[in-house]
DNA sequence: CCCTTTTATAGTCGTGATGACTATTAAAGG
DNA sequence: CCTTTAATAGTCATCACGACTATAAAAGGG
């Protein structure tokens, strides 16, 4: 449905029919930052949750879709002037009644991911915005703790069977950074020798910049530099290590 | 964010920012019947779209997160006493603004499984519901062509990796059934003593009815029963037969 | 009653993917 | 020059899986 037929239920329904919702996005901005995943958060200075973390968001516009919604506070929180080529997908929507005090939201999420994580700009805003590490980000104001956990396990699932690890690197990547961003995001240590046979194996996943350049200034031996290839699926997938006999 | 804070934008932010947007949930209810993919549908009986095929669905309630509306829905669109155990699960949110031509409606999509398919009850309703093979289901009103797709198209890839097929069939099932419900809703065939093999070797995905009961009166040799077991994932998974050389 | 049809179940075989390794290469830094 | 570090090249055994063939146990038709 998009708005039902009315009358048809009980009576009274109309009367709740049109009661207004607000409708917002929340985005879980990802990165690494010296090998640990990152989060994009905004300070609150007012009530309720004042001096508390949160993702960054705000209102879907009238002549907004969600998605336009999510890529404009994208572009406004993290200050870079483009933002199209930024991967950004919707999550999940969160619609429980108690989740802000104030009043009825219900809120679009959305996870965004970036290679580099330049600063976020003050922005002339009361609120600050920062990257903050992962893990020592909670607890978040209203049930953003559980919006920012649903993203990050969906980006690992992601990884698994999508070629999205590449949304984290720079245009051009070493196999070694790639690797990094699997074994950030899952949080285990994966086989240099066999993770460079799977990727490379994969066609489409990477290939080698032109030229054959590599980067240098490292500490071994120089790596081959690659940039993202047209592929989006991971066929077959690059499963992370199952700890077996795991319940459910 | 859930609500942001205000004032903090442009001028003018605050004017939108509470602008009414009406909530509501559309249900891509599916089940297999003879075989086949079979959708729920009700037919609308006013303009816009009067005359044509539609998702169930309706208003969210203002003490309801979507979930519960969307279980409500469900209840009431398929007359069934009891809709607590069926599989029903939040897909995405439309939210373009011009997808109902009405007014600014913002959809949260829900898909449901059903292993039987009762006749949907009159309901005394002006609007008829009934179950429509997939396939001959288009074009329905608004955008539920494109829910529906987004809906089968994720069904398929949990199929996956997930125990979800079970959700498809009734408390007891044969492997054959089980088969089916791959088939059916990936369109194609699949070896059968690989699936058997694959299946059981999956630990908790089935588990045999005690006694050993099986299912006799069918054409061939009598097929063992099974219900779901305790497993949820599918470790690891199991893939569609991939065509290769796809594009992307 | 037999014989065909149908479906479930059991097993085989080869290939490819993968986990666990070892070895080599090429840089930086003392 | 030698150690350290990281990239790259390979090996090997195991396992999962696709493609099969074979057998078992029911129904149905003559």
């Amino acid at each position: 449905m998009s708005a039902p037929e009315e009358p048809r239920g009980p009576a009274g329904y109309d009367k709740y029919a049109y009661e207004p919702f607000a409708v917002t996005v929340d985005l879980a901005v990802l990165t690494l930052r010296a090998g640990a995943l990152h989060v994009l958060l905004v300070e609150r200075g007012q009530e309720p949750y004042a001096g508390h973390w949160a993702l960054p968001g705000g209102f879907v516009l009238p002549d907004e879709s969600a998605e336009t919604a999510a890529r404009r506070e994208l572009a406004e929180e993290t200050g870079l002037a483009d933002v199209t080529g930024l991967h950004l997908e919707q999550s999940r929507t969160y619609s429980e009644p108690g989740r802000d005090p104030r009043m009825r939201v219900v809120s679009v999420a959305f996870t965004a991911l970036l290679p580099d994580a330049p600063e976020p700009r003050g922005g002339g805003d009361a609120v600050q915005a920062r990257w903050l590490p992962y893990d020592s980000s909670r607890p978040l104001a209203f049930d953003h703790d559980r919006i920012l956990a649903d993203a990050h396990e969906r980006v690992g699932a992601q990884l698994e069977s999508t070629c999205l690890a590449t949304a984290f690197c720079p245009p051009e990547f070493t196999l070694g950074e790639l690797q990094q961003v699997y074994e950030t995001v899952w949080g285990l240590a994966l086989d240099r020798p066999n993770f460079r046979r799977k990727v490379l194996a994969t066609p489409g996943f990477v290939e080698p910049v032109p030229g054959g350049a590599r980067l240098t200034g490292g500490r071994g031996k120089p790596a081959a530099l690659y940039r993202a290839g047209p592929a989006t699926a991971l066929h077959p997938p690059l499963l992370r290590p199952t700890r077996e006999g795991r319940p459910t």
